[in-house]
DNA sequence: TATGAATGAGGCTTCATTCAT
DNA sequence: AATGAATGAAGCCTCATTCAT
């Protein structure tokens, strides 16, 4: 591994565990095996290496998206298929959400990019919902709130899965939950 | 107002607009035109005046918590009632939840507070929920998981409230949503 | 009691207890069970407590060599009877000594009164030298530098009494340390 | 000199002029043309200075009285030797002793120090007596009571001489003092 | 490229002293 | 006489950043 992807990936998980403002460049320096100096010859300023991660992570996602836009163009996705590959996602990169969900609200760098996610992840679902109803089996609801919607129960229930791990996974009973509000009954029951 | 309860309300605003870690002792000493030293009269710490910040908020949410469950308890609290008060609480109280879901993520003292709040929404939603089944009105649903899944899609649309007012209000959309979710549909038509 | 006596009596304990430093006038306020303004209506400045303390020992001093002076006038004095009765002041104002070897070096206002107390020391000591050379029971030596040194070793043994407690007491050692180099051997004979 | 040792120095010069509280952080940065934050960069914490020019000056000291042990061996360490070597080290040495002795009483640090160090000494003055004993040079005393004798009343010696400097020199005197107390008479005379 | 010592601004906190009541 | 809130200077320490090697 280079030295750069050495600071960012050692960075990433010292964020996520202590919060950016607790992570000094002597301590990242000291885990990375590196001198203080050295992180300067590869970053301009410690928020230089959160945006890296960000970005880095903002590619990642659109990655997925574009997976899920190419199977529901063939038709191949379901809501647990959509949702499902979304709680995949947390699981894989939940280092990267604990970061963002850690510092948006202090740092403007993470407040954007934060909304960009969220604007990414809405767009998303609305363009499922509205497939979804050009197909009949999705109700007729308002798209645009309703990913808004489904993105931020999505969002809350990572905080839980990340901060709260003692907590028993609500993912199958959220995926319900969805489902009751949007799907035709007609073509599934639940007990 | 009482020196402390300048300091505690100067803080409060400052913290939900910052963070806890931009508000420094001298910017706090300096907005509410009094000392530094002055502070450390009334408090103990600078994290104990969060501490007493958030205790003042969970007064506050039991308040709510009570007023709700006197109105369930004569059957007069519908869902648009039930969230509808939520929403109106974060508006009334935005501050405090946006320090909440500020520090949370690197603050024990927070991370705790939020626990208490989240679990007591969830047990709210969770009588709202056990009481309408009962009735007959709600759907058969897992109620301790549901409260829960409820009470983090609140949270979420919260966060963007507070940090994103730009947004449209998505809380009509949301009460429809939930509506459809948990209430038997001959009871209401939309559109 | 006065207040004032109270003040200069918490004083005297907390100082002997922690040292000057660390004696804050807020601790002595709560711990004398009065206010910090009280302080100084009754003293000018800290350092004025103690000064006051200071003076308060140095008369306390004075009383002992006084006695001490007309036994020996009277020829009732014996070297064991001298020492004794400055072991005896040492246990009674243990607080006082503490505070003077506490703080001598630190503090010009003790240096003087310790420089002060050692002199009367050892005047008193080399009086009781010139006397006994006179009547025959003391050797000759130089009663000016033989009376610092007693003083001093007297110091010496103070100081392990009070801050190391645990070791045995020295004292009858010591009389018999200066018997030996100072009494001529023919009236007493030792193991 | 290295940083460190500029610093240790520095501080050593302070502290035994104006005590340790007197020396603050900013002060001694100043007087060794650093700026404040070397000092962090080297030690800990203030104490953590002090604790090194402790532990300093108690090696010093154990190689004087490992010479003294060694000349002892071979019967050529008179008393004189013995008291003598140990005022030049005080001379030598003379911040290091002023520093135990002006904090011995504030800071657990030194206090373990300083016992340390007079432990030390009476143990090296005890075998000196024993040895004497052994002899037949000394005369029949009990050792290590007399051994803490001696060492403290070279302590308080070594205060005056230290903050009192404008009195004459006790040595010799306090030699010959106890050369009475302990030496057996017939292989010397004093007037 | 890498090091790590040095910097200095700024953070939190303490404390002797003052002053209005 | 007594109170206790307020002050502000100063104390110890941290940390992002720079720079000579």
């Amino acid at each position: 591994m280079s030295t750069k992807d050495l600071i960012l990936s050692t960075a990433k998980d010292m964020i996520s565990e202590v919060g950016f403002h607790k992570m000094t460049t002597a301590n990242l320096a000291r885990r990375a095996e590196i001198s203080e100096g050295t992180i300067y010859r590869h970053f301009e300023s410690k928020e230089d290496i959160l945006q890296h991660i960000l970005d880095n992570f903002d590619e990642k996602y659109q990655q997925l998206a574009g997976q899920c836009r190419a199977r529901m163009s063939h038709n191949e996705l379901s809501i647990e298929d959509l949702l499902g590959s979304h709680f995949a996602f947390v699981d894989a990169n939940s280092a990267d959400i604990k970061i963002v969900l850690g510092t948006y609200s202090i740092l403007d760098l993470t407040r954007r990019s934060m909304a960009r996610f969220i604007e990414r992840m809405r767009g998303l679902f609305e363009e499922f919902l509205t497939r979804g109803m050009a197909r009949g089996t999705v109700r007729g609801v308002a798209v645009h709130d309703t990913g808004m919607i489904i993105a931020n129960m999505f969002f809350g229930l990572m905080r839980i899965k990340l901060y709260w791990p003692e907590y028993p996974d609500f993912s199958a009973e959220a995926v319900d939950f969805c489902r009751r509000s949007l799907i035709f009954v007609e073509e599934k029951e639940r007990s």
